[in-house]
This record gives structure tokens, sequence and C-alpha cells, in this order.
RNA sequence: CGAGGCGUAGCGCAGUUGGUAGCGCGCGUGGUUUGGGACCAUGAGGUCGCAGGUUCGAACCCUGUCGCCUCGACCA
């Protein structure tokens, strides 16, 4: 891509939010606007950013066995209505709905019913089974009060998966399953996440676990035990039977050690049982040629606060100016490399033009910054606004065919030539 | 929904004995610069969130309303 077709300025950074200041430089630097609370439009660079958060979620889960499919987000009113949910969520505030003369239509919250729709096309032999789906989406939720930009937004996209199984044997293969899919996908994504005991809730079902971030930006409380790296949420306390669930369902006994930390939320999964199987009519013909309830889980990942909590994670502070940027994991950043030519220099341009070129034929994604209004110092501090992790700059210290390659993580340079840089970068 | 804070140019902000608006950044133009947020000159851009009221006159005072942020409650 070239930084010149982005209709990106140079922006002094001033006054960031101290509580989030990833998300304050995105909305500075123009690449996220906000429309009203909870709602955001992404500019192309954290869009790409997104897409790669969903690629790796989509790979991973993949490779996991899950099947991706895509349900619709503007949903009749009667799935809801069936599945007895209707009231609840209208009242409460946290469905939206729109009326019109052809009926009532739902903004989805959350896809269980839709799912439950989707599963009794597909799954109708216990020959179908066991099958878990998933899908990237758009979802929204009224929030009473939203919070920190993308992390708790009105608006969000999500993954959400949904295994149904013959049994609660099968359940419980297919929702560990998913959470190493998790565990992987967050490793992947250069996030540190705990798994740790949650409170099933409002959606019932047995074992429940939360996937946390260790930060002081989110707003859950957990009890940590940091050398046995187990956890649970504090609301499980709240539970009058909270001894025996942790002990039946964790073999947790003991949690006089434990500390409290601030965590962030990325991720949850659940052992939901028949309960929805039950709402909702989700049954299938059995072996013996009788209908038989499926044994559900369903797994979500909150992909807008995913990404806004590896931006708040790789903010980089400046001595003299604090936070005023960023440098993003190679898997997730939207570019490998940026290249910042001195475009004044027919000959310096010319390298720059060879070597994102080249590049380009090689797949590896790179960025040109041939913006030709704006001054070498400020395009080398925009290699940080777009959190990229490896820069060239092509100017008057390169001579010959060889330049420097910066490690914007770690401050290390070396000199290489062309072929020696698709080596390093492949 | 309870408590607090804030709405003035794209962004960040100033603007009280009430006299119809400023600063920095960004943006346009001209020039000088050119490796870690350049400089000079010049220009465009605002019915001061909205609606009432007080007043000769309101960004400023009063009332109402809407929006945004934070804490709490809530959070498949």
């Amino acid at each position: 891509m070239r930084l010149s077709q982005t209709g990106m300025g140079t922006t002094k950074l001033n006054n960031i939010d101290e509580m989030y200041p990833g998300q304050s430089i995105l909305l500075q630097t123009g690449q996220l606007v906000q429309y009203g609370a909870g709602i955001f439009a992404y500019g192309t660079i954290p869009l790409l950013v997104r897409r790669n958060i969903e690629r790796i979620i989509q790979e991973t889960l993949d490779d996991y066995g899950c099947i991706e499919v895509l349900l619709p987000t503007l949903q009749p009113d009667t799935i809801w209505k069936n599945s007895g949910r209707y009231d609840q969520y209208v009242n409460d505030g946290t469905m939206l709905i729109t009326e019109s003369n052809k009926g009532t239509f739902c903004l989805a919250p959350t896809g269980e019913e839709a799912m439950l729709e989707y599963a009794r096309e597909k799954l109708k032999s216990y020959k179908n089974l066991p099958a878990t789906y998933y899908q990237i989406g758009e979802k929204y939720r009224n929030e009473i009060r939203t919070r920190g930009y993308l992390l708790r937004g009105k608006a969000f996209p999500m993954l959400d998966a949904y295994s149904f199984d013959l049994n609660e044997e099968g359940m419980t293969k297919s929702y560990e399953n998913v959470r190493k899919a998790f565990l992987e996908i967050f490793k992947k994504i250069g996030m540190k996440v705990i798994p740790i005991v949650a409170d099933n809730g409002a959606m019932g079902g047995k074992k429940s676990e939360e996937f946390m971030l260790i930060s002081d930006q989110g707003e859950d409380k957990i009890l940590y035990d940091e050398k046995a790296k187990i956890g649970l949420n504090t609301e499980i306390l709240e539970r009058e039977d909270y001894k025996e669930y942790l002990k039946e369902e964790y073999g947790i006994e003991d949690i006089s050690n434990f500390k409290e930390i601030r965590t962030m939320e990325l991720g949850h999964i659940f052992q939901l049982g028949t309960r929805y199987s039950e709402m909702m009519n989700g049954k299938y013909i059995n072996k013996e040629g009788k209908e038989a309830l499926y044994y559900m889980g369903c797994y979500g990942i909150g992909v807008s606060r995913t990404l806004a909590a590896a931006y708040e994670q790789c903010v980089v502070n400046d001595e003299k100016y604090g936070p005023c940027g960023f440098v993003l994991p190679e898997s997730i950043a939207p570019f490998k490399l940026q290249i910042v030519p001195k475009v004044e220099n027919e000959e310096k341009l010319k390298l720059a033009e060879k070597i994102y070129n080249t590049l380009k034929k090689e797949k590896i994604n790179s960025i040109i910054d041939d913006r030709d209004t704006i001054t070498m110092g400020a395009k080398i501090k925009d290699c940080k606004i777009l959190g990229t992790p490896y820069l060239i700059v092509i100017g008057d210290k390169q001579e010959g065919d060889t330049f420097e390659l910066e490690n914007m993580l770690t401050g290390e340079k070396e000199e290489l030539n062309l072929e020696q840089l698709i080596e390093k970068l492949k």
C-alpha cells in the first residue's frame, strides 16, 4: 500500500487520554471515528489489523475442525419469541428492535437462536454430530453504559461458535477442543491470556471459563494464583454453592492464596448442556430413531475488544512526547515493513520503489511512505502511528545497494541488501 | 437509573464585573528547509450542542433539553 493514498496527514498528538492512550491515539489520528457512545468507524489501518485478527481466528478454528458460517444479524422477532428470550432482552434494553409494516425485526445481540435455527436444518441425524459452527459478525447491544471506546461498545464484531453433540461426554470434548483453539488464537495474536473460572450465570449449563488479559484497563476483577496459574472471576463468590462449584467442576479447593487483579475479558466459553435445546426445540434423530436433544457449548471472542486490547498493550511511551504510537506484533500489524524514502531524491525514491515492488511480488506486506508534503522526521515518526514493526529509511545516510532495517520493538538495526531483506522478512 | 465532569474551527484548548470570538496543531497557497513531530509568510474554516428566558446586548446569567466522558448499578 502507498501511504499517500490513505489520506493520512501527520498529526501532532496532544492531551492523550491517560486511561486509554492507545485508542486515544487512534481517535486523534483519525484512524477511528466516533459517531456516538460505543459506535465507531474504522479507518483502513485499524481495519487491516482487525482483518488480521479475524484471519487468525478463522485459520485456527478451521484447523480445529470448526466450520464457518454466516448468520443474519437482522432477525425476525419470531425466533426470539420462540426461544422465550424476546421479552427479557427487549425489556432490559439489550436488544434493539425495529418495527415495520412487514413485522418486527431484531438486531442480534447474540447468536444462539439463529444458530439453532441453522443447526436444525443441518444436523437432523446423529450421523451429522458432533459439529461446531462459528461465525464472525457484527453484534448489537444497547449497553446501558458503554466504556473504554471499543472495549464495550454498542455495535461490535464478535466471533461466536456453537458446538452440537450427542451427549455430555461429547460436549466436554468439543469444549476442550475450542478451549485449546482459543488459547492458540490469543498466543498467535501476541496476547498473554489466561483462562479462569467464570460464572455461567444467565447462560445456565455446567462449566464456563473466561479468557482474561491482565490489565488495569479491564473492568473485571479476578482472584488469581500466579504460581498455579489458576484464577476465578470474583462474581463466582456471589453464588451460594461456589465452593462446591469450584471443587466439582474445576478441582479448586483452597483459594486463600489468590490475589485480586484487574483483567479484560477477551473470550468466554460455556458448556450449555441441553438447556437451550430444550428452550428452542434443538433435536436430532438418534440411533434408535427417536428424538434427542443436542448437547451444546457456546464460545465467544470479542474481536473489537481484542483489537483495542492489542493496541493498548502495544503503546510506545516516548520520554519527550509520552504515548506516541504503537509497535504491533507481526502477526496482526497492518504492514510488516514501512519504507520511508526521501522522495525529492530521484535515486533514493527509485531504490525505495524497487524494494517495495520486489517485496510485493514476494507477497511481503509493506507500505511505502511516498507522501511528498511531509518531512522525513515526521514520516519516520508516523511508523509508530501505523504500528509497523520494521522500518527502512532510504535517505541521505543510505549508500549503495544496502540499507538499514530497524526493528521498531527492540531498536536493533542491521545493514542488509534486498535479497537478505526478503530472506529476513519471509 | 444514581453521582460527578464536559459540550467553543478537523483535533487539543483559552475565553466572568455580559459588548455578536481567539490560541496551538492540522488543512490550502508561496518560499526556505529536509534522518526521529522543520521554519517564515499568507489564507480558508465557527449560527460558541439545541430550545426558551433575563437584557439595549448572551459563549458568558437563569430554566429546560440533547449529547459525550468517568465512577457506581448492570453486563449473552
